[in-house]
RNA sequence: GGGCGUGUAGCUUAGUUUGGCUGGAGCACCCGGCUGAUAACCGGGAGGUCGCAGGUUCAAAUCCUGUCAUGCCCA
């Protein structure tokens, strides 16, 4: 690589797509990828496939960030990562956008637009923003192939699925049962709880308190409900085991009016719950029996509707049971149980062995046979029947209105039915032990997301169910044979096209309808049915499940891909997918390949806005991204999201952090650069000319120091990226960038560059800025892979993107400068006094620019390789190290709280006190002598801490520094006519200096500068320093008088006036 | 209702694992300084009920209990 170009100003939106461009060009990332195929270290990334039919947001552009990092990080530490991406294009939320479009607000109305239309339609409105989201991808810099994606809509994607499928079905472990969902009877749809939770309105409506008549007893069981028409369907209820009940006798007819229907007779027995008898209860009673709820278990009662329910097999159908969801918080303590329409209630009837039969259609009306009342009619319009009906016949208590929210359908309006719908589902109650061991070898971060949030729910696991009854979907390949209810699962095209019936036509794609007029022919021997397939689609979290192989159509196609990139390296995504992806993946991998299916899954906190709200359409809080990308650009915004906070916290996204990442990070970074290219170019530096090579050991101290730090810096970076702590990465080299490199290291380099002449001491802060900057951009580039690479190109001539991380790894080598702790030291307390000195003057009141004549040093190393810096930065002419502690400084003793805190407990107060009156010379003294004592404890040196100060009197401060204790900077306050002279030429360079800027000079520009002072002397040694600082081609001092128009000024009670021609 | 996070200055945050010196930075603000590299830089100042309330302790931002707000997931 040659000489560089000066670097002009920074624009950075300019640089990014100018090198998106570039990157398109010369194929950067395919290069990226290829150029580390020899080293056949596969590192492998699975993308977690978005939904195109969302306009991609700011939140989206975290996790992009989170993927691509690590993806970059690993490329360059020698791995070979493909990153394949892909699309999620299945399921609710993309059918409910079509139905929008279309206003089909029911099931028939989609039959009637007909499916297949409807699918097209689905399929089209799947790829509305994938442009948008292209554009989002590219513009952020998230490198992955999104030419070539794996989409969930595709026939090898679904066969993919299906193997999998047929893989449980074969191990037992899919089965027909029922879930509880609510659903809109007259849209035909049941709702996820997402939707659910935008439809709650709420709702005035009879809630009654029924009573079961006992057999064999003459009390009845008193139990609570607010929705009517599931009281046909009951079949048992449940009580509390460990819970109080009472039987109580009724003695008084109730006094005053009584509300509503229902009552009681003088001497009629109830049984509920002790702590509800004032709740409930309406009568004067008395209490003729007090028991646990499980003496209740296993009576028999009298069923409501006698001809609703068939018993079946059941023994305990009618009867009560035990169940620990029981409360007394309201209703009686006894829960009434209509299996079908609760899930507790589905859950209790399963485990019990209620029977499961419906009393309502799928139409929402009662099914015949349940009451010559009802039959036929939808169930909402029932209840004041049912009520009625039971009044009649004496089995109503009372009835009340009860206010609560209650779900309702979106669309409708209507009230929603909690209603078991026939489904499939995967067994994984009988992988938990298999799939908490694979969740356990999973590295997460943050540790708590798999120990915890996914660790509990594992513990908890329920059966998976998988179908849903929707058209949108990946077909279930499950087909059943009407005549002999034989079920078969399909796992391929080529196992369907075989058992298919002649008159079958060949489905064009995998997808409903098609798929739905193919029949089977039935296996089983002696059986000619032709099998239909089972009318659900896939949950469509189970598609994004089979991601892994089903992104490489395994098993049919790409064996040996998928073999090496199974269990994948990493994951990542927001936290909301623990339940999510997180979890499908390795249900999936579990019960298909009993195989954990990542080994590493970092997941991100979501992004808030600045008051931690959640971004939202309706709130007007959303940031859009592209207003930072045009104009801080996308390393801005993604350095801010990299440091602003832990990747797992939440974020309260500030639109000023991101301006502030800019400021502080990339324009210094940019500065930095072009300082170093300005000079380099203007005296023709190539850092490849092996001639003008300066080792670093024989740098300037300045420079291995800065070096040295680079280096420090990039190990702690290094072990921050091991470890997820990217945030605190960023935040260090940022440091580095900007305090060390940036306003330390440049800023006392300045003069060196400025000599025109050739010198090795200039060539060595030449170097230095080359594999500074170089290695900056090294260590960053995962993060802010743009100006990263602009200056990785334009000082090395290639992309950073081909480079290896600098601190190495098991496939390439490590190349950082050498480490010299003591030098970082030295350096630390050098800034440390630089700023001690400005805060003497200033308490001195005594302007920096006006010398001092002497400054000394006291404690501390030998500093002597940094006095010519010092005395600059201090702006004292003669800077000694004082040897005499004691001339300038006192000791003060200090207490070690934790050591004397466990030595003297409560005592402590008193020590300290003791402590803080006593003279510290003789109690240093003492303690040295091993006799010291404070408040009847004897005190060693371990429980104090011996601090030098400044003693009064003297412009002086101390300041405690951590590797050389305690050091005194003393200034001498005096001034002559010397110093005098010396400040005045100070404050006159700086006001022709600023004129030049104001006359917009160049830099090598000669000035003609007339210069007349009033009240003091500028000495000739230092007049002769103002012509050569300023340029001065021709200067003239005190001649003639000052015209008009000339700049003038005061300092220390002195008139200068001047021209600059 | 349950589980898991988060809460520190006007804003963004460090410190919480393992209790201990005056709770540390940056942005914004005020005062001063410095400047021919920057939207800069340097020094100082103001700004804190460490969400709130209890508890443990000589000592709590830190440990415990409860509670409020906020977010995710589940019901």
């Amino acid at each position: 690589m040659g000489v560089p170009e000066p670097a002009g100003g920074l624009d950075p939106v300019a640089l990014e797509t100018a090198l998106m461009e570039t990157w398109g060009e010369e194929g950067t990332f395919e290069a990226t990828i290829e150029a580390r195929r020899e080293g056949a270290s596969p590192f492998t990334f699975l993308e977690g496939p978005p939904t195109a039919n969302g306009r991609p947001g700011i939140h989206h552009v975290i996790s992009r960030l989170f993927k691509d990092m690590v993806c970059r990080w690993k490329t360059m530490e020698g791995h070979v990562v493909e990153r394949k991406g892909g699309w999620d294009t299945h399921g609710l939320p993309v059918e409910i956008e079509v139905q929008k479009k279309l206003d089909l607000m029911s099931n028939e109305a989609i039959e009637a637009y007909g499916m297949e239309a409807f699918n097209e339609r689905c399929k089209e409105s799947v790829w509305t923003y994938e442009e948008a989201w292209r554009e989002m991808t590219e513009r952020m810099g998230f490198w992955i192939d999104m030419d070539d994606p794996y989409v969930t809509l595709h026939d090898e994607y679904i066969e993919s699925a299906w193997w999998s499928l047929k893989r449980m079905f074969d191990k037992g472990l899919l089965f027909r049962g029922h879930k509880v969902l609510p659903y809109c009877p007259q849209t035909g749809t049941s709702y996820s709880t997402h939707e659910v939770s935008q439809g709650y309105k709420e709702v005035s409506e009879p809630a009654v308190y029924i009573k079961f008549e006992l057999v064999d007893d003459d009390a009845s069981v008193l139990a609570w409900t607010t929705t009517p028409w599931t009281l046909p369907g009951n079949v048992g209820l449940a009580v509390g085991p460990d819970v109080t009940y009472c039987r109580i006798r009724i003695t008084e007819p109730p006094a005053g009016s009584w509300e509503g229907r229902g009552g009681a007779e003088v001497g009629e027995e109830l049984i509920l719950a002790k702590d509800l008898l004032a709740d409930v209860l309406r009568h004067q009673i008395e209490v003729v029996d007090e028991f646990p709820g499980s003496q209740l278990i296993g009576k028999a009662y009298r069923p409501l509707f006698p001809d609703a329910v068939e018993r079946g097999g059941s023994e305990s159908a009618w009867t009560v049971v035990a169940a620990d969801f029981v409360t007394t918080t309201d209703g009686t303590g006894v829960v009434h149980t209509a299996v079908m329409y609760g899930e507790e209630d589905y859950n209790l009837g399963m485990e019990v062995g209620f029977p499961a039969q419906h009393t309502v259609g799928i139409d929402g009306a009662f099914v015949a046979g349940t009451h010559h009342l009802l039959d036929g009619r939808y169930v909402k319009d029932c209840d004041s029947d049912i009520i009625d009906h039971l009044a009649d016949q004496d089995l109503l208590y009372r009835e009340h209105i009860y206010t609560h929210d209650y779900p309702h359908c979106w669309r409708t309006d209507h009230p929603l039915l909690y209603y078991a719908m026939d489904s499939w589902f995967v067994r994984m109650t009988a992988v938990r032990d298999e799939i908490m061991q694979y969740n356990s070898e999973v590295e997460w971060a943050p540790e708590w997301t798999g120990t915890k949030r996914m660790g509990e729910w594992l513990s908890n696991i329920k059966d998976w169910a998988i179908s849903r009854e929707r058209y949108w979907g990946t077909p279930i390949p499950v087909w059943i044979c009407p005549d002999c209810g034989h079920e078969h699962c399909i796992g391929s095209i080529e196992e369907m096209g075989s058992m298919k019936t002649d008159g079958s036509p060949v489905p064009p794609e995998l997808h409903r309808p098609y798929v739905d007029d193919v029949k089977l022919h039935c296996p089983s021997s002696g059986c000619s049915g032709e099998m239909v397939r089972e009318p659900y689609v896939m949950d469509c979290w189970f598609d994004s499940g089979c991601a892994s192989f089903a992104q490489w159509h395994y098993p049919f196609e790409n064996k040996n891909k998928f073999d090496g990139s199974f269990p994948v390296d990493y994951i990542c995504e927001a936290v909301d997918q623990t339940r999510g992806w997180f979890y499908s993946l390795l249900a999936v991998s579990t019960a298909v390949f009993e195989s954990t299916c990542y080994h590493r899954c970092l997941s991100l906190g979501h992004i808030l806005d600045k008051e931690g709200k959640k971004m939202s359409k309706s709130k007007g809080n959303v940031v859009d991204s592209w207003d930072h990308f045009n104009k801080e650009g996308a390393d801005s915004i993604r350095w801010y999201m990299t440091t602003q906070s832990a990747p797992w916290s939440p974020t309260n996204f500030d639109p000023n952090g991101v301006r502030e990442s800019y400021a502080k990070m990339f324009l210094t970074l940019w500065n930095v650069y072009r300082f170093h290219a300005d000079y380099a170019a203007m005296d023709g530096f190539d850092a490849d000319d092996e001639s003008g090579y300066v080792a670093v050991s024989e740098r300037s101290p300045l420079d291995r120091w800065v070096l040295s730090k680079a280096c420090a810096m990039a190990e702690s970076y290094h072990e921050h990226f091991e470890s997820w702590d990217f945030h605190k990465a960023g935040r260090e080299l940022e440091d580095f960038v900007a305090n060390d490199l940036s306003n330390w290291y440049v800023r006392r380099s300045r003069r060196r560059l400025w000599d025109e002449a050739d010198s090795n001491d200039k060539r060595a802060c030449q170097h230095t800025l080359h594999e500074a900057l170089l290695l900056v951009c090294r260590l960053m580039a995962p993060v802010a892979p743009f100006m990263s690479d602009r200056i990785h190109r334009d000082l090395g001539g290639s992309s950073v993107h081909l480079a290896d991380w600098p601190v190495g790894s098991t496939l390439v080598e490590r190349d950082l400068p050498p480490r010299d702790y003591g030098l970082e030291q030295q350096m630390s307390l050098v800034r440390a006094l630089a700023e001690t000195g400005r805060r003497v003057r200033v308490e001195e009141g005594r302007r920096q620019r006006l010398p001092c004549r002497n400054g000394w040093i006291i404690g501390g190393p030998d500093l002597s390789d940094f006095h010519e810096i010092l005395a600059e930065e201090l702006n004292v002419e003669s800077l000694m190290t004082e040897e005499d502690l004691d001339r300038f400084q006192r000791i003060v003793l200090e207490p070690n709280r934790k050591k004397l805190g466990a030595k003297c407990r409560s005592d402590l107060p008193a020590v300290l006190a003791e402590l803080e009156t006593a003279d510290p010379d003789s109690l240093l003294l003492e303690v040295e002598a091993g006799i010291a004592a404070l408040a009847g404890y004897q005190i060693t040196m371990d429980d104090i801490e011996v601090r030098r100060t400044e003693k009064e009197g003297y412009s002086a401060a101390t300041l405690a520094d951590e590797d050389f204790g305690d050091v005194s900077l003393v200034l001498d306050m005096a001034i002559d006519d010397e110093l005098m002279s010396r400040g005045l030429a100070r404050d006159v360079i700086r006001r022709i200096q600023s004129k030049r800027k104001e006359l917009d000079l160049a830099v090598e520009d000669t000035i003609a500068l007339s210069l007349w002072i009033d009240g003091g002397e500028l000495a000739d040694e230092d007049w002769s320093h103002v012509q050569s600082e300023t340029r001065a081609g021709s200067a003239v001092l005190n001649e003639g008088a000052a015209p008009p128009d000339a700049d003038s000024f005061e300092v220390d009670g002195i008139g200068v006036t001047f021209t600059v021609g």
